[in-house]
DNA sequence: GACGTAACGGAACGGACCGTATAGACAAAC
DNA sequence: GTTTGTCTATACGGTCCGTTCCGTTACGTC
C-alpha cells in the first residue's frame, strides 16, 4: 500500500499523480463529499500537503480531475442513431447512468457544492465543463433543425436548460433511479415543443 | 447594535431568534456561503454559540430557517389566473424573482450545497421543504388534467422534474436573469408533451 | 562526472472553525 | 421562594486550512 513514493526526480511523478486521484475517489465513495479534505487526500495517498497544492490549487480543482479521469474512461464516445432526438436520449441517460453506477456522481455533487462556496470554481464548472457537453449537445439540436426533425430556430438554450436541469435536479436530490422510456419522452417532449410553431421556436 | 441582550427568564427570547437570523442573512449577502460559519453568525448577532447549537442543530438547519422566513413574507399567496398553466408559470416565475432579487436565493445556494455534505439535510430538503411546493405543483397539474388543458393522466413527476430542475439548474449556475416569457414558453411545451398522446401522458 | 533544478515526503506553523462543557446572571413559571 | 430554562461568556480538544522550511531524490544539462 503504502509504498515508500520518494523524488523521481526534475518531473513530476506520474504514480504520486494518480495515487492522489485515486486517494480522493476513493475517500468520496466512503465518507461522500465531507470525507474529502486536502489534509486527509494527502494523508491517504502517502502523499505530502505541498505536493497536492503544488498541482491542485483548491479542492474544486481536485474533484474535477477525479471526474474528467471517470469520464473520459466511461463516456468515450456514443455512436450516432437513426435521429438527433435518439442521441440527445441516447446522451442524457448515459450521462444520468454514469453518475449513478461510477464514483463520478458523487464527485459530481461535490463539485457542483463546492461551486457554491467558491466564485472561481463556479466559473470553472460553468464555463469550461458544463460549456463543453452544451456544445455539443447545442450542435444536435442545429443538427436535428437541419433535417426537419424540429422546426428551423429552435431555442436551444432554453431547451438544454430543461434537459440537463432535469439530470441535475435528480442528482443533486438522489433521485437518478428512473422508470423505464423516463429519458425518452422527456425528449420528446422538448422536442415536440420545438415543432415549427410551437413555444421553443424563435422567430427569425 | 450590540445590545446587551441577556437572558429574559424561562423563555426563548424572540429577540435572539430574529438576531441570530438576521446575521445569518447578511453574513449571507455580504459574504456568501463561505462566510457563513456558526462561529461568525454567533459572533456578528452578539450571541454565544450554545445558543445557536441549542436551536438548530447543523448549519442547514439554520439557513432553512433563514430561507423559509423571507419566503413567508415574500410569497405568501399568488392569485389563480385563467388557467392552470398560467398559474404553473407565475408560480415558477415568482420563485426564480424570489431567489434573484432577495437573500432567498444565496440561502437556498447554499442549502443544496449542505444537502450534498449533508445526508440529514438532504432529507429535510427532499421530503420536507421541496416535497411541499412539488405537492402544490403537482395539484395545479391534476386541475390542468380535469379542465382538460392537458390528458387526463399525465406523469406528473416527470413534468415537475422539468420545470423545477431548470430553474434549479439556472440558480446554481447563476443564471437566473431571463429572457423575456422563457418560462411561460417552458411551461407551455410540457404542458403541450402531457396532450392526449403526447410522451408525458401515462396508461390508465 | 558534477551541477542546477525541480519534485517529493515530513514536520511544523498560525489561524479558523467545529461541537461541547462549564459557569454564572437572569427572570418567568410554579 | 424555589425551580426551571434561557442567555452570554469563556475555554477546551480536535480538525482542517494554506503555507513555510527542510533534507532527499534523481532528471536534464553541461
Amino acid at each position: 500500500m503504502t509504498t515508500s513514493r520518494a523524488s523521481i526526480g526534475n518531473t513530476r511523478n506520474p504514480e504520486t499523480h494518480s495515487a492522489v486521484l485515486d486517494a480522493a475517489e476513493a475517500l468520496l465513495t466512503e465518507k461522500g463529499y465531507a470525507g474529502v479534505s486536502m489534509e486527509a487526500v494527502a494523508r491517504r495517498a502517502g502523499a505530502g500537503k505541498p505536493t497536492l497544492y503544488r498541482w491542485w490549487p483548491s479542492k474544486a480543482a481536485l474533484l474535477m480531475e477525479v471526474y474528467e479521469r471517470r469520464k473520459a474512461e466511461a463516456l468515450a464516445e456514443l455512436p450516432a442513431g437513426a435521429s438527433a432526438r435518439e442521441d440527445m436520449a441516447a446522451m442524457l441517460e448515459s450521462i444520468m447512468c454514469f453518475w449513478r453506477d461510477t464514483p463520478a456522481g458523487q464527485a459530481f455533487r461535490s463539485i457542483v457544492a463546492e461551486a457554491q462556496a467558491d466564485p472561481a470554481a463556479l466559473r470553472m464548472l460553468r464555463d469550461e465543463m458544463l460549456a463543453r457537453g452544451r456544445a455539443s449537445a447545442a450542435a444536435m439540436l442545429r443538427r436535428a433543425a437541419e433535417a426537419g426533425e424540429i422546426g428551423p430556430n429552435p431555442d436551444t438554450e432554453l431547451m438544454l436548460d430543461a434537459l440537463f436541469g432535469m439530470a441535475w435536479y435528480r442528482l443533486l436530490t438522489h433521485r437518478l433511479r428512473r422508470a423505464p422510456d423516463e429519458v425518452p419522452r422527456l425528449v420528446a417532449a422538448i422536442f415536440l415543443g420545438a415543432q415549427p410553431g410551437g413555444p421553443f421556436c424563435l422567430p427569425g
